[in-house]
RNA sequence: GCGUCCGUAGCUCAAUUGGAUAGAGCUUCUGACUUCGGAUCAGAAGGUUGCAGGUUCAAGUCCUGCCGGGCGCACCA
């Protein structure tokens, strides 16, 4: 890539001047405003500055050694010691054409792929998927495509949450329907629906048993003051391995399977795998017992925990808490006072099987940012228990902020429930079809729903990665669909528009060709032009921080340009080098948008 | 109380992590040839980046102190 040369040759030249210099610390950027240049770069300052030495004197030093004529023309030492290029439009054109010829989309795959697993979407077994789950699973998603295409090795791992206490309460409920011989209503309900159900049995199984189990949606409830001691002890024979137990576990599994099928599939979301938490069952006792012998963990009011070993300040440290102006231990529980274990001991235990099993660079856990201290805890843990193996792996808690309704509180239906991830599709769906239908009332029907299938869950999923990860959002459903602004209709529009007119270029028999001569001229076709050739800096940007909305940013910024370029230079219309020379542009937009849009996990459509 | 994240245009959000004149969309106003698809485009208006200091060539970004808010503080995940 253009940038990736002028980056080398920059380098060679800081390496001339200064041989000692850090080359891998000097960064070839877009620079913020066009008429700076093209490209920049501000490195030379901070280089200056740790040698006490004149940047401009220093820049004007480099800009001697430095030859990047066959690209560029002539660099420009700018205010305190910029260098900024300028791009000969030949150099743009060639790259153009060699794109446009499939020899690259303007990335490059890493030179140093690395193995990733990440860590997504987790839900829950016996829950339904809410709104909070697109957060995860979208951004996840999103990260993992990325990453694959820059050439990493990515393994995806669904941890998803099959073992928790919550079975307790439910297999207590479970077992007194059954017995009172209404098997046969149960088994009705939870056919009709699944995850309404149980979790129905849950909210029971909090307070007691149901008085009339017939009907479990509408039952009075006798209170149960030992409700919490019989759930623990049904988790107990479960994690034990009584049958019974077990098949109503794997019967809720099953049950749970078909809601995250049917989501994932929608989503258009795929996994590697998918080990749970109970997965990890076998070892956790081992990792509590090698954590107690090496003395990592100890013993404390009856449970176990990882407590501080006054390596970093007590301020630094997130295994004390200040209560009352004293610093307090704040342990990592991996066993509880009655025997069972937390999801501290499940995740140490995770984390050994997929560096055993994957070898990885690098594991992304992309998850809620409440539970950064629960991470932070995991990874110093982890690194004092295995001190070897944490040495080759990065661990990485990728967090992400809450989804708020227009009160600023978290988002919820209007009865006050949280909103089911299913129901949020269909309504996106619902509502991509009304405006599919305003707008084009002459399709067929088929082709109406298909489009609204594409431009409802391109919107969802679009919204949510937008905005900057770390912040809570505020979820709008106007804003989210709008058909102008930075969303996904407006980018799927843009390739569409593209699409119509090769349908139209094609029914005059006419390709355009990466030979033919072309000539950018106008400077909408420039602007274009050279916005299409930091796709890979965006890609990059998404891989190395983890952060998609660098890449929506990026696409809608393209989607921009194109818009304008289209408004001022017709294609159709025009002859010879200039059409040859829109079409081409018009193509690589095109496939810009559509791989880029795929990347984020966005479908695009022929006609919309 | 302690920790942590945040506070940017009327509203919703950006700003590639210390770079040049803080950018978009919505809203409002003004325009665009019987449109290569008007689900569009061009333009205008809108800011002392919560407040006060500090660090340096350069601060929305880093440091300190206030003000206001979210979240988390051992046997749920």
């Amino acid at each position: 890539m253009l940038h990736t040369l002028l980056e080398k040759q920059l380098r060679a030249a800081v390496t001339a001047v200064l041989p000692d210099a850090d080359a891998a610390s000097i960064l070839v950027r877009p620079c913020p405003d066009p008429k700076f240049g093209d490209y920049q770069t501000n490195a030379l300052m901070s280089v200056a500055k740790a040698r006490k030495m004149n940047p401009r004197q220093l820049a004007t030093d480099v800009v001697a050694k430095l030859d990047v004529s066959p690209w560029c023309e002539k660099v420009e030492i700018a205010g305190a010691g910029f260098l900024n290029f300028r791009l000969k439009t030949d150099a743009i054109a060639q790259t153009l054409q060699a794109a446009f010829r499939g020899e690259h989309l303007f990335f490059a795959k890493a030179a140093a792929p690395r193995t990733i697993v990440i860590d997504f979407s987790s839900p829950n077994v016996a829950k339904p998927m809410h709104v909070g789950h697109i957060r995860s699973t979208g951004i996840g998603d999103a990260l993992q495509r990325v990453l694959r295409l820059l050439g990493h090795h990515v393994v995806t791992d669904n941890h998803i949450g099959d073992w928790g206490t919550q079975f307790g309460y439910i297999i207590v409920v479970w077992k007194n329907i059954v017995q009172r011989g209404h098997l046969k209503d149960l088994q009705r309900q939870l056919d009709e629906n699944p995850i309404g159900t149980m979790g129905h049995l849950y909210q029971i199984g909090r307070i007691g048993i149901p008085n009339e189990p017939e009907d479990l949606a509408d039952t009075d409830m006798i209170p149960d003051d030992k409700a919490d001691a019989k759930a623990r002890e049904e988790v107990a024979k479960l994690q034990a391995g009584d049958p019974e137990n077990l098949a109503i576990w794997q019967e809720m599994i099953r049950l749970s399977q078909v809601q995250f099928d049917t989501i994932y599939g929608r989503l258009g979301v795929k996994f590697d795998h998918t080990l749970g938490e109970s997965y990890y069952n076998p070892w956790l006792g081992n990792v509590v017992n090698d954590l107690l012998q090496r003395g990592i963990a100890k013993e404390s009011e009856g449970a176990v925990g990882v407590f501080s070993d006054g390596s970093m300040p007590p301020k630094e440290d997130p295994f004390l808490v200040n209560r009352d102006g004293e610093w307090v231990p704040d342990p990592a529980l991996v066993r509880k006072s009655d025997g069972g274990f937390n999801y501290m001991t499940t995740d140490l235990a995770t984390i050994e099987h997929r560096l055993k099993t994957w070898s990885p660079n690098e594991i992304i856990y992309v998850v809620d940012d409440r539970q950064a201290p629960h991470f932070r805890k995991l990874f110093l843990t982890f690194a004092r228990w295995q001190p070897d193996a944490a040495k080759r792996v990065t661990l990485r808690h990728i967090g992400f902020g809450k989804i708020l309704g227009d009160d600023g509180k978290p988002f919820k239906t209007r009865s006050g429930d949280t909103v089911k991830l299913g129901d949020l599709l269909d309504e996106a769906v619902e509502r991509a079809l009304k405006v599919v239908t305003d707008k084009n009332p002459e399709l067929p029907d088929a082709q109406k729903r298909e489009i609204a299938r594409v431009v409802g869950i391109g919107a969802v999923k679009y919204a949510d990665l937008l905005p900057n990860r770390q912040s809570d959002y505020v979820f709008s459903w106007d804003k989210m669909l709008a058909l102008n602004g930075n969303t996904a209709p407006y980018l799927q529009y843009a390739y569409a528009r593209i699409r119509s007119i090769f349908r139209k270029a094609a029914e005059s028999a006419e390709r355009g060709t990466g030979n033919a001569e072309i000539r950018l001229s106008a400077p909408e076709e420039l602007s274009l032009a050279r916005h299409l050739l930091n796709f890979g800096l965006a890609l990059e940007a998404v891989g190395d921080e983890c952060r998609p909305n660098f890449l929506c940013n990026y696409l809608y910024e393209l989607a921009g340009y194109f818009a304008s370029f289209y408004e001022a230079c017709p294609v159709l219309k025009a002859e010879g080098a200039e059409r040859a020379t829109r079409l081409l542009l018009c193509e690589l937009t095109g496939r810009v948008l559509k791989q880029g849009l795929g990347a984020l996990g966005i479908e695009v459509l022929e006609q919309m």
